[in-house]
DNA sequence: ATACTGATTGTAATGATTACAATTTGACAC
DNA sequence: GTGTCAAATTGTAATCATTACAATCAGTAT
C-alpha cells in the first residue's frame, strides 16, 4: 500500500503536481475501497473521517487530477453520478464491468477481452483507439443461482 | 418513415401506452436526426418547431418511455448530459460508438463485434448478458487524415 | 523574512433532471 | 353525442451533482 502511494506520488511529481495531505487522504480512501465504485460524494464522506477539514471541491478536483493521470477511471453506469475506479497498476487498458440489473452489483473483469475487436475496428474504420469502455448489463452469477434455487423449491 | 412510426405506435399500444401528438412529434424528431446523438434539451428545441406548446418535462418523459421500450438507447459520453440514440429497427443489440477525442465526432458501428466476447463472459463469469455498452475513445479517420496531411506539409 | 505559486476552503452559481399540482385530452360506456 | 375517468401534459419549483469564485493558506525559492 505504501509502495503504491509512493509511486503515485512520483507520478504526480513527474508532472509537477504535489501529493498534499488532502490528496493523500483521498488516494488512501480509494486504495482501501478498491473493489467499490465510489461516487465523488462517497469518497468525500470517507475522506472526511481521516481529514475532517477537507472540502468537497477538493475531492472533486483531486479525482479529476487522478483521472487525468490515469490512476483512476471515471465511469458512469447511467444513474446520475460519476464513479471513480482505481486502475490496476500497470494496466494500459480500462477494465470491463458487469452490472447486475437484478441486485445492482458491479463486478470487474480485468482480462483484456477486446484485443481482436480493436484490431478489427482500427483496420476497418481507420480509428486510432486510445481507450475503451465496455459494460455488460444482465444478471450476475449470484442472482442466477438464487433464482435456480427458488425454482428448485417449486 | 410512416411505417416506422406505425410500428412504434403498435409497440406503444401493445403495452397500453398511447401515441399522443407530443409523443409522435418527439419520435419524428428522433427519426429525422437518426445520425445524431441528441440530448434531451436538443430534442426539446427541435420538437418545439413542430409543436411549440410542448413542455420539457414531456420530452424527458417520452424519451424515458422510449428507452423502456428499447426504441432508443440512453447513452452517456462523459459530458454531463444523457443522449438518446435510436436503435436500428430489429437490432437486438446496442450498437457501438467511436468517440473522437480530437474533434468530438461520434460515429456508430452497427456490426455486432461482441459475439465471441459475450460467449466467453457468459461461460467464464456465469453472467447472463442482456445488453452491452461499448465505446472506443481515440482519433477518428478524419482527424487522422488531417494530421497526416499536415505532417506532409512540413 | 518576503514574495510567489499552487492548493484549499466554504459558498454560491449552474445545469440537468425530476417532482408536483393543476389542467387537458382521449377513449370508452351509455 | 355526452359524461366519466385515467392517463398525459403543462409550467414551475425543487433537487442533485458538479463547477466557478474569491479569499485564505502552505511551502518553496530568493
Amino acid at each position: 500500500m505504501e509502495n503504491r502511494i509512493d509511486r503515485i506520488k512520483k507520478q504526480l511529481h513527474s508532472q509537477s503536481y504535489k501529493l498534499t495531505p488532502q490528496r493523500e487522504a483521498t488516494v488512501r480512501v480509494l486504495l482501501e475501497n478498491e473493489e467499490d465504485h465510489l461516487s465523488a460524494e462517497d469518497v468525500y464522506l470517507l475522506v472526511k473521517d481521516k481529514a475532517p477539514e477537507i472540502g468537497l471541491a477538493t475531492v472533486y478536483r483531486t479525482l479529476e487530477l487522478l483521472t487525468e493521470l490515469k490512476v483512476v477511471d471515471k465511469i458512469n453506469f447511467g444513474d446520475g453520478v460519476s464513479r471513480y475506479d482505481l486502475r490496476k497498476e500497470g494496466a494500459d487498458h480500462f477494465h470491463h464491468h458487469l452490472v447486475c440489473m437484478e441486485c445492482g452489483a458491479v463486478d470487474e473483469i480485468q482480462d483484456d477481452l477486446l484485443g481482436d475487436v480493436e484490431k478489427v475496428v482500427e483496420r476497418d474504420w481507420h480509428f486510432q483507439i486510445k481507450d475503451h469502455r465496455l459494460t455488460f448489463h444482465g444478471i450476475c452469477y449470484r442472482c442466477v443461482e438464487k433464482k435456480e434455487k427458488e425454482n428448485g423449491d417449486q
